[in-house]
DNA sequence: ATCCAGGGACGCG
DNA sequence: CGCGTCCATGGA
């Protein structure tokens, strides 16, 4: 078990936020996360400590990077403009936020199915799917039996998709998963480019991924912390608190913390147009 | 430009 | 309890 302080990190914050991948609150207050084949509880002890029931191996070379802990989010938080009150209360709000280094077939795939979709149901679909089509495995440090997140190869079969509640998502997965397959995507040529443009347009040629889904990948996996997705939220926030232009070359570099920040902060209001 | 394809949880009047 | 909406995309 490793133990941290840490500095705005907050696991109820980065569970709800508009990243979306396999973390549970369980009944004690501590969290489930599962990352491909990976599983770590967590929780927060009364000294304010975290605790990472994990070796030192697996949070050096997996979790660490995963939780985004190198960087230093106070940076950003000290360059909003004081003026622009909403987006002031947004970061302090979310202050706890991090923007995670997500494994990336398994975040296109959870992508795909977040599309005209609610997280509760995008959740258990996604646990459906690993419970079909994953690992049976027992975490080594806690004993907690998990399932890992399917492979490629698992996911090709248009027929096995059905009855998972997937809808018309169904023939997306399995066709970018047979890509996968026969080397026709390169998952890993896309992991070591470095141009969010690039990347951009290499997810967008996947059937089934349009810009709103790009944009999402390219900033919850390849960690191009400049990528802006706009939904529904989104879309709201701009339209209602900045009369449709939102000053986005104040936050070049980092628009897409801001985003987190905006996103996490308007779904928290029960009604964007008090406040 | 507009509609529909699957589907279900959730919040609100 | 019924209805609108939800982290949209592609094809008709």
């Amino acid at each position: 078990m490793i133990k941290k302080r840490l500095t705005n990190f907050n696991l109820e914050q980065i569970a709800d936020s508009g990243q979306i991948f396999r973390m549970n609150k369980q009944s004690d207050g501590s969290y489930d996360v599962i990352s491909k084949d990976k599983f770590l509880k967590i929780e927060e002890n009364k000294n304010g400590e975290f605790c990472f029931y994990c070796s030192q191996n697996d949070f050096d070379n997996y979790w660490h990077n995963f939780f985004d802990l190198e960087f230093d989010y106070s940076k950003i938080l000290k360059n909003i403009d004081k003026n622009d009150e909403f987006l002031s209360d947004a970061c302090k709000f979310g202050s706890g936020i991090r923007i995670l280094r997500q494994d990336l077939f398994e975040t296109i795939i959870s992508f795909i199915i977040s599309q005209q979709n609610n997280i509760p149901k995008i959740k258990n679909t996604i646990e459906k799917l690993c419970e079909k089509f994953g690992e049976a495995k027992k975490d080594k440090e806690t004993g907690i039996k998990y399932f890992t997140f399917p492979k490629a190869k698992d996911l090709c079969n248009l027929k096995d998709l059905q009855g998972l509640s997937l809808g018309y998502r169904d023939k997306y997965i399995s066709k970018f998963s047979e890509s996968v397959c026969n080397k026709e995507f390169n998952l890993k040529d896309l992991e070591k480019e470095e141009s969010l443009e690039i990347c951009k347009k290499k997810l967008l040629s996947i059937y089934g991924v349009g810009e709103k889904v790009a944009n999402c990948i390219v900033l919850f996996s390849l960690h191009k912390i400049n990528a802006f997705p706009i939904d529904t939220w989104m879309k709201k926030v701009i339209e209602i608190k900045y009369n449709g232009r939102f000053p986005f070359e104040k936050y070049d570099g980092y628009l897409g913390i801001i985003q987190q920040y905006l996103f996490f902060y308007a779904k928290s209001l029960k009604n964007l147009t008090e406040n």
